[in-house]
RNA sequence: GCUAGCGUAGCUCAGCUGGUAGAGCAGCUGACUUGUAAUCAGCAGGUCACCGGUUCGACUCCGGUCGCUAGCUCCA
């Protein structure tokens, strides 16, 4: 028997007879990393405790408090699950049950359509299967005998996977009576899981391999913890993020409503219209001094129009039409088209370019029923858009115009984003080779920004690739908010000119993009992110008067009117109420200030100031109050 | 669009195995004139989403439609 050489993260390393255990080095190096220990990575590759080493290796010891850990857990708990169902239907067909973010699911084919009352009963089974305490092994079979091992248990999905690897051999993972093909690694044992600290949490439909042609599954999500304080804590967390819900805020706030009048149209009350106007004026400062002008093009256009920018061919099914004098017309699903006719109503010179064109443009689309989502998801909305006209040498520096201005804004409101690169998807228009040359140069402007940015196959616009800018909501949720699409296609379609320095006529490249992505989305975003409580330059009431008695009503109208001749958003409560209650009010309504007047602050000029999380601050002269409110609001802090 | 669930007063929710609806908050009226997160009392408010069926009788059971929620698909 000869000896391995095995170097651990820290550099040190340890001679083993060949053929040793993870889970023996783990306890060898100390039996508290040993117990705590639940697979391993060798050369950076993810094994189980029971992986033999025969060669000299790097090796990390993977625990249950890590990352990776709780991952591996997870997955065994999808494996625990799987086997529940088994178990309690005869006909069940099980498909994939990966892990995810905060948890796991499990995608089975079943005749019997589960709902969330039959958890309990697989929960149980659950417990049972973990009570019972099954070694987890992993089998490795020839690609054949997989195939025969799943076609005898019926397994068709799994057969239909294994069929299209490309490994001659596949690795299973038993416990007990149950197997299934999987890549592991997995724990040792399905006592392993806490009985009391995982959960079964939803049920969805979902189409096998994602395709809405196939069948669609039934899904089971759920989540598993280490500890049962763990569980509580992430179940308490779920419940909180639901508290930022923008739609309960929207109407709890009295921001905007939806209305089965019009499902997917959302109605904007006066405080709603408040917060969309600062971000109008926001957007509108930051676009001139980013060399932007702005232009309005009309809501209904002629099909022809749409036949011609190719929306008709691509976009149709998404379009709402409509008739005027016997003439057919479009609602515009996009800014484009309307944009470019303004483009074109004059000669351009190269000298103009680039020529940036913005458009806070209404739009409607035809959105699935089942895709609604308050204001993340409508079926119109107003896309802060615009063009850009540029010459092909121009690109590189537009591109990182927009990229930039992108951060700025975003950073305005303390944003995390993500950067995804859409590629050309099946129904696009243009040769291969121009999507290739539009795509490289969306790709080298990421990389000039640097920035971190996934691909995203097959997601670009009929016309064009496109970097997006994806925001998160209170639950994790992915938006995809900005854009910014590179387009050969319409200049080409439109015919689109320029007179270069040679006097002749030359096509200009074009640039769609849109920084909020709607003003509809950015606002749901923006209302979670705050939970509410809007900072003070965007918050509809920037601060609430509140006498205490009758007798303060003059002084406090008084101080409102100076206060509104400054700018400030500004109301009185005049009920007959008591201080306490009027200032609850105030503060369910994340008014930034409530300032309190009573006949000391008469006699002295002042308010007593409270601020919605500070509490109260004191008394300060209106003056004094006024000008720093006036410098928050400038800084936006 | 698909799968599952849900739809009772402006809001949040009760309503047992079918016997034509109730609370709190909000609203209105009155009293109280109040010092940093809810003063008290009274009043009013519902074709139980809509349409059809079963039944002597339906908010309750069944079918359909619409809307909403989660997820899938699709997308700003």
């Amino acid at each position: 028997m000869s000896q391995v050489k095995i170097t651990l993260p820290d550099g040190s390393s340890r001679e083993y007879q060949q053929g040793v255990t993870i889970k023996e080095i783990a306890f060898d190096i100390g039996p508290g990393l040993g117990r705590a220990s639940v697979a391993g990575r060798v050369n950076g590759q993810e094994v189980d405790l029971a992986y033999q080493i025969e060669e000299d290796v790097e090796l990390e010891i993977i625990t249950i408090d890590s990352e990776d850990g709780l991952d591996i857990y997870r997955h065994t708990a999808a494996h625990v699950l799987a086997q529940a169902l088994v178990r309690l239907f005869d006909d069940v067909q099980l498909a994939i049950g990966p892990t995810i973010d905060d948890g796991f699911y499990y995608d089975f084919d079943l005749e019997k359509r589960l709902s969330e009352d039959d958890f309990e009963q697989i929960e149980a089974e659950m417990k049972e299967i973990i009570k019972e305490g099954y070694e987890i092994e992993r089998v490795e079979l020839s690609k054949a005998e997989a195939i025969a091992k799943m076609k005898e248990l019926g397994m068709d999905y799994k057969v239909e996977l294994i069929e299209e690897m490309e490994d001659e051999v596949v690795s299973f993972y038993q416990q007990g009576e149950f197997i299934d093909p999987c890549r592991g690694p997995h724990l040792p044992s399905t006592k392993m899981l806490k009985t009391n600290a995982f959960k079964l949490l939803n049920l969805a439909g979902a189409y096998w391999r994602g395709d809405e042609n196939n069948q669609m599954l039934q899904r089971i999500y759920g989540t598993a913890f280490t500890k049962k304080s763990d569980l509580e804590e992430h179940l308490h967390r779920l419940e909180e993020a639901k508290k930022r819900d923008h739609r309960k805020l929207g109407q709890k706030l009295d921001l905007f409503s939806l209305h089965e009048e019009g499902p997917g149209f959302p109605f904007f009350h006066p405080k709603g219209m408040v917060v969309r106007n600062q971000l109008i004026d926001f957007w509108k400062e930051e676009h001139r001094k980013a060399g932007y002008e702005e232009i309005k093009t009309p809501i209904i256009l002629n099909q022809e129009l749409w036949e011609q920018s190719g929306h008709w061919d691509h976009y149709r099914d998404d379009m709402y039409f409509t008739e005027i004098d016997e003439q057919d017309y479009a609602v515009k699903p996009m800014n484009c088209p309307g944009g470019i006719l303004v483009y074109k109503d004059r000669m351009r010179s190269y000298r103009d370019l680039p020529i940036r064109l913005g458009e806070l443009g209404l739009v409607h689309r035809h959105e699935r029923s089942g895709t609604l989502h308050g204001l993340m998801r409508v079926r119109n909305f107003t896309q802060d858009d615009a063009h850009i006209y540029c010459l092909p040498e121009q690109i590189e520096d537009e591109l990182s115009g927009v990229i930039k201005l992108v951060d700025t804004i975003y950073n305005a409101f303390g944003f995390k984003y993500n950067v995804e690169l859409s590629t050309k998807p099946d129904k696009a228009m243009g040769s291969d080779e121009l999507w290739e040359q539009a795509t490289s140069a969306l790709k080298e402007a990421i990389l000039a920004n640097d920035l971190d940015y996934e691909v995203n196959e097959g997601d670009g616009a009929f016309y064009g690739p496109k970097i997006d800018f994806h925001l998160e909501d209170c639950l994790g949720r992915s938006w995809q908010c900005g854009t910014i699409q590179l387009d050969f296609q319409m200049p080409e379609r439109f015919d689109l000119t320029y007179i270069g320095q040679d006097g002749e006529e030359h096509r200009p490249v074009m640039i769609h993009r849109a920084i909020l992505g709607s003003l509809e989305r950015f606002m749901g975003i923006l209302i979670e992110h705050y939970a509410g409580a809007f900072p003070t330059w965007l918050a509809p009431i920037q601060a609430e008067i509140i006498p205490i008695t009758d007798d303060q009503l003059d002084y406090a109208y008084q101080v409102k009117e100076e206060l509104e001749e400054a700018g400030i958003r500004v109301e009185v409560d005049s009920r007959q109420e008591k201080v306490g209650y009027k200032i609850r009010e105030a503060q369910v309504q994340q008014i930034p200030y409530m300032l309190i007047v009573g006949d000391d602050e008469i006699e002295a000029g002042t308010v007593s100031v409270r601020e919605r999380r500070e509490g109260d601050l004191g008394a300060v002269k209106v003056e004094e109050f006024k000008n720093d409110l006036l410098e928050k609001i400038e800084k936006k802090v």
